[in-house]
DNA sequence: CACGAAACGGATAGCGGATCCGGATGTGTG
DNA sequence: CACACATCCGGATCCGCTATCCGTTTCGTG
């Protein structure tokens, strides 16, 4: 493709600026909203981020690279344990402190295809660590590769479930965490 | 108050039982299509029902009231570990076989003065069961008594992540949460 | 500088939530 | 039995948000 025109560039930069600000001060993204306050119209908006998820999906991406960095890390590890329960840590904590991210884990299908793409890279990652552990006799027998995505999207949900504010959110994640893992030690 | 007009409370009785129809199916909450399934104007629908979440609270309140009537019924049991995983199982299947159950549950502010009273005779019952629990030498000391309803939101919501139908969810929540209850264990 | 492609932006359609008020319908009273 | 009043019905209507469409503007290349 060719690359894009300077102004689009620009207006691109502004719309995802306005909208991790947005995401980060825990309003929900409404695009006339992200529109008015980048000083845009709605249809450069739109063009550039067909749908509400789109734009979600790009403002989580980063995060969703980073934790397929740490998966590949992971691998690394020589404890098998230690690299489960670090894997598992990041990917709750990543939610907790990310509304987007938590969306767009919690979302089967997605919109682009490189959201898709990564969160693959995710589960590889995930399923060759939870192997590891399981061989290595760390890990109950009858948890599932599919199983770990779920379980930290219901952590990450339990401690957004009545929380008074952002302040004391992770350390309730850890917490809630620790006791799940305590469960799925063999 | 003056009891409900013969009409209008048949009309209350269409609404509830298209609501639960819409519920079970899975199908969100939409006042104008609940009205148009049952045959009435939207008006009547908002005057019975002021809010999308005054209906569902109403759809809930039989779960609601069943949950608490265990609760109570639990504090009898003997065995203290017993009546504590027992009363955590119910809280989980219930949200896992009713969608309006778990949006209720996982809802911190009410619109019904009846939804806050259930859930709060249900948190005491909770507040107890686990009381006794701790007391016995069962569960980790570590956990409040606050805990309690957002893990098993947690639970549930693990549940509904990437579940590919309602038919074995009931089974994946019985098994998330034995392993969260392995973690709870002392 | 001039021209075509690309991007801009706002008017507008469509949809769901919520309101309002003129008309219909039960219910208690003479 | 009939009347009057409170209550309820119902849909036309408003509002906010998503998404689209198209005339106008801007960029960058020859």
């Amino acid at each position: 493709m060719t690359p894009l025109r300077k102004d689009a560039a620009r207006n691109w930069d502004r719309i995802l600026t306005v909208a991790r600000e947005l995401v980060d001060e825990g309003t929900p993204l409404q695009l006339n909203d992200v529109a008015r306050r980048a000083g845009l119209g709605v249809g450069t908006v739109y063009r550039h981020f067909p749908t509400t998820e789109a734009l979600l999906e790009t403002v989580a991406t980063p995060c969703l690279e980073a934790l397929a960095d740490h998966g590949r890390k992971a691998l690394e590890d020589p404890d098998p344990w230690h690299a489960f329960s670090e894997f598992l840590t990041r990917l709750v904590e990543a939610q907790v402190s990310d509304p987007s991210l938590a969306k767009v884990a919690a979302t089967a299908t997605d919109t682009l295809p490189r959201t898709t793409e990564l969160k693959q890279q995710i589960m590889t990652a995930g399923t060759e660590v939870l192997t590891r552990a399981r061989a290595a006799g760390a890990v109950r027998e009858d948890l599932a590769d599919g199983d770990l995505v779920p379980l930290m999207c219901g952590v990450a949900y339990a401690t957004y479930v009545h929380s008074d504010g952002p302040a004391d959110r992770l350390p309730t994640a850890r917490r809630y965490l620790d006791t799940l893992l305590r469960g799925l030690s063999a």
